[in-house]
DNA sequence: GCGGAATGATTCAACATCAAACCATCAACG
DNA sequence: CGTTGATGGTTTGATGTTGAATCATTCCGC
């Protein structure tokens, strides 16, 4: 995203706020690959042990909404979690759910290095004081929470 | 990312700041996709359209550092453009750089679409003030401008 | 109850993405 | 010059991601 683009004052600022939001996420998550990749984990495997664990079991829509990720992927992650033990599944009550659950391995694992992907965080977000934090979540979270609308 | 990690205040604050800004990111980008999606291209190749209509012919190198993907992949990015017409190789006078340049009917394309687009981005904004989008901005560049570290 | 709409999960094909290995070209140095 | 290292690009193999089609189950109106 280049920034030569020619327009109004208020569409330049429109924009430069946009690209600047888009690679502040993109960069603080490249530094913060790394560490997942050493535990062999891909980022939708680790947001989805993450999920379960602070949430408890989910169903696989659920899952979905969560790590904004279409049904197939879930499907496809939850495999490939299942496969190794970290996660396991339970057919609900409604037969149609499937209930995932954090397996102890799985649980394990992300107590192991959950605490230190927090550190990262606090690390990379450090370059801001305390009230830059709350204001950066406050201005991203208006926008994260708008409606979807016409398209 | 669930919100129930129990931490320090220091820790809950950087972490609810991260998962904010990475979901503002995702959210507002997903918002802008169908309008991408509607003119038949991937979210890189808009990109490299917009980077070679706003700063002239790039090497694929450049390109891949604009976009930040890698270089493997720029190549088929360039790839699809060129086979649908919409940008061409020229091999530099340094035999090892390609310049990719962009073809009439891509210009054509991306004049077409480019300012629905940024006004889509100027919606999506809007529900910031002028001076809460520039505040917005300061903030990220500070994230995406950080050196890469250890890891 | 029954037949169809709705819902969750799965499968499948197409494509994106990356890292690593590889090839081509250039630059530097003896 | 010729070798060696650096640099840009491509290929390859593995995996992630999506959207559409499909299957199983449940819900709802009649």
């Amino acid at each position: 995203m280049g920034t030569r683009y020619r327009g109004s004052p208020g569409a330049v600022r429109a924009l430069n706020a946009y690209v600047a939001l888009v690679r502040a996420a993109e960069s603080v998550t490249a530094r913060l690959q790394p560490r997942i990749d050493r535990a062999g984990l891909t980022v939708s495997q680790f947001g989805a042990l993450e999920a379960l664990l602070h949430l408890g079991p989910l169903c696989q829509k659920e899952l979905g909404t969560k790590l904004l990720k279409s049904g197939g992927n879930i499907t496809m992650v939850v495999d490939n979690l299942e496969r190794r033990g970290l996660a396991r599944r339970v057919r609900g009550e409604d037969r149609r759910f499937m209930a995932v659950h954090l397996a102890p391995a799985g649980r394990r694992l992300l107590r192991r290095i959950f605490p230190g992907h927090v550190e990262a965080i606090v690390r990379e977000m450090a370059i801001l004081s305390a009230v830059e934090q709350k204001k950066l979540r406050v201005l991203c979270r208006m926008l994260g929470l708008q409606e979807r609308r016409d398209a």
